[in-house]
DNA sequence: AGACTTTCTACTACAGTCGTACAAAGTCGT
DNA sequence: ACGACTTTGTACGACTGTAGTAGAAAGTCT
């Protein structure tokens, strides 16, 4: 995404872009505080805070304690002046909630449907849950910044505006966003779930303070969201980010995929559940092979200490581990974090994650980064759809329009 | 790496470097073509192509033909009117190069040497040798625009400043770039060989037309440098591009890292020449096995017809391309490139790859790529040494000081 | 030969940041 | 209590950069 920085407004835009989001980090600061942090003059900084004065998306609040001179004045965030949508999409599910610039969910709505064989019926399901969790917010349309979508298949193109519909045929040639923002007079965005979660990991949770990270959501698939630099990476076709099909073992078990050995065949929910079921028969423990049959089951049967399960999930985190092993040696990341079902597992599978990191990863990219779980929970991908909405809010080329009043 | 756009002068310096970036890639083009091209006024590009006439870089060649109207002066970029100093450091040589703007060599120098052990002398030779070369241009100081220097060890910290020393323990405490800028009064740029060729192959060889690829450089050991949205892409710790070490067997064979199973382990250069040996015991050839002992000679050998240095070549080609086929599903780049000594083995090494990589990486994401063979040869990590010159002598942050007449 | 087209450049208008001077509102020492 | 000092925030003019308009330059086309 190459900026293009040519003429004037544009870096007034970008400055006023870079003011707002400090602000909205810390939450509360002087003026004087972001001309230290932010590097431009004072008289700059008084006329931008101007302008988002003028906005409705920052305020004063009081002063500040002196520090030897006069105290300042303290500008102070609102984060329920504006709202943003989240759609959450899955193979099975779509999550919509109301979330405000604080990252905190307002309203919420859950169902469950079958996304993949009915896309208008999905569609509709979306427009009504939308309009439920407005009314119970309750929040008018002009009080939304946006809406963030997100589907659980890669994108396809560099426009962000279709879906790859290779795993979703009945998609083929709807388009979803028009269909929504049909619906809603909003500017409407589009990523897949594990990008998702990668964005609310850099913006609400463990990721914050960093600008090289990896989301992996631990689900049916394996999937990753990658912030490079700073930025969602999306690879040029949009596929980036797939790591449920690298291969850990060339000569290993086919994958749904048609290739080998690949991760998910060993991670994947339908490999753990086979997997517990075949080592209670070997064991002959048939009533743990009939009981358990969900990854979360899987998972609290492992906390609870049954010993088939237990060693699944092990098992489960040193093949996790191999391919994070990968991800660091080609990405050098600072961050992984573990999102999805069977992260409720805990530290079972997170020290068995760890262990095979060491053992393969090169040392250096592997002392130099950490593996935490997402403490985001069920809530990550739908929480990212409706950050991306704020993200877009505050690029530089979007914010006149989110600062000018409502029309 | 973010860009503080918040002044004009920066403004400027973005825009001229825009267009001497366009004239520079073109090599002729009229203001008229650089107004449709880069969208600026007609006003600022009369502007700012004065700069660039008056710096030496650009000048005026004659006219165009006429569409109709008054003919177009051509700008024509001066690729002799300064040149850059590429310094390509091995293991075991040293590479020195002079090159033009336009990529092309000017005078060279290649010396093999012990550098691992011996960082003093390995020091004092890349000083004589930068003056060999200066000498044989001939060229005076004032004429270089900047140095680049490559190591064969991924880099450490962000700062591009200094280098990992565990594979080079007698390196501890050298500082490289201090001891060349001390001897030549230039700007001195430091990145490891992969990243190198990943730049050379951008700015002169087949991911002109790419903003995503991957260089992979087969040598003794397996490194890649890979240049994501357009920039190189280091990774927290700058030793992202590990592609040897990422694990493509869980089972697989020890490696000298310490992990199993690792790609290196089955396509780097001893284990070519330990599979050679070993199949030509088996099928007692023991001509071939003494006969043969550099990957050069392997790759000879296999088009030459040898049916066990075929083999081997084949093998080690699908290995490749299960590694591969996992930096496509993670990155979902546009252009793998293959350098390095075996790339000598041709189509024979490429169509292994190839084949490995449909079998299994994603259907999309391997549709959508290419891979290819470097054509820059032994010369690239040299070249792209000397590209990180022109790279950061072209970056809006030094623009004014490269334009400015050589003081 | 004249109308038209395309290329390139003065001149002016507008927009944005910066430095300086200054007002505002505290703390601190006596 | 009061003045000196410090810190915060704003008004004003200077400087710099791009865009728009008008017009000159230099061809083609009929």
């Amino acid at each position: 995404m190459i900026r293009l920085l040519s003429d004037l407004p544009a870096v007034r835009a970008h400055n006023l872009s870079r003011v707002l989001t400090l602000i909205h980090r810390t939450g509360s600061m002087s003026r004087a505080d972001l001309v230290r942090q932010s590097g431009l003059s004072a008289t700059t900084i008084s006329s931008l805070v101007g302008d988002l004065l003028a906005s409705g998306f920052v305020h004063e609040s009081g002063t500040g304690v002196s520090s030897g001179g006069r105290p300042p004045i303290l500008l102070q965030f609102d984060y329920k002046f504006r709202h943003v949508l989240g759609v959450d999409i899955g193979a099975t599910h779509i999550h919509v909630i109301v979330m405000d610039f604080r990252g905190d969910i307002v309203a919420s709505r859950f169902c469950r449907i079958d996304v993949i064989v009915d896309p208008h019926g999905t569609i509709a399901a979306i427009r009504r849950l939308l309009q439920e969790v407005l009314d119970e917010a309750p929040l008018a349309l002009e009080q939304i910044s946006g809406l963030g979508v997100t589907i659980p298949t890669p994108l396809a193109g560099e426009k962000l505006d279709t879906l790859t519909t290779i795993y979703m045929p009945a998609w083929e040639g709807v388009d979803l966003l028009a269909q929504i923002a049909d619906a809603f007079a909003l500017p409407v965005y589009l990523d897949n779930d594990a990008n998702a979660g990668a964005v609310a990991e850099k913006w609400w949770g463990q990721g914050q303070a960093y600008d090289n990270l990896a989301y992996i959501k631990l689900g049916v698939g394996v999937g990753s969201g990658l912030i490079l630099n700073g930025e969602i990476y999306r690879g040029s076709g949009g596929t980036a980010g797939e790591i449920g099909h690298t291969t850990i073992n060339v000569d290993g078990p086919p994958c749904r995929c048609g290739n080998r050995g690949c991760m998910e065949s060993y991670v994947g929910a339908n490999a753990l559940v086979t997997a517990v079921k075949q080592l209670c028969q070997e064991r002959a423990q048939p009533a743990a092979g009939e009981r358990v049959l969900t990854v979360g089951d899987i998972a609290a049967a492992a906390l609870e200490g049954d010993p088939v399960c237990s060693e699944v999930v092990q098992r489960t985190g040193a093949y996790l581990g191999t391919a994070i092993a990968n991800l660091l040696n080609l990405l050098n990341p600072a961050l992984i974090i573990l999102g999805g079902d069977l992260v409720a597992a805990g530290d079972l599978l997170l020290d068995a994650v760890c262990a095979a990191v060491r053992q393969r990863a090169m040392p250096k990219a592997s002392a130099e980064s950490e593996i935490v779980i997402s403490r985001l929970g069920r809530d990550a991908v739908a929480i990212g759809a409706a950050t991306l909405a704020i993200q877009n809010a505050f690029r530089p080329s979007r914010l006149a329009h989110t600062l000018a009043p409502a029309s």
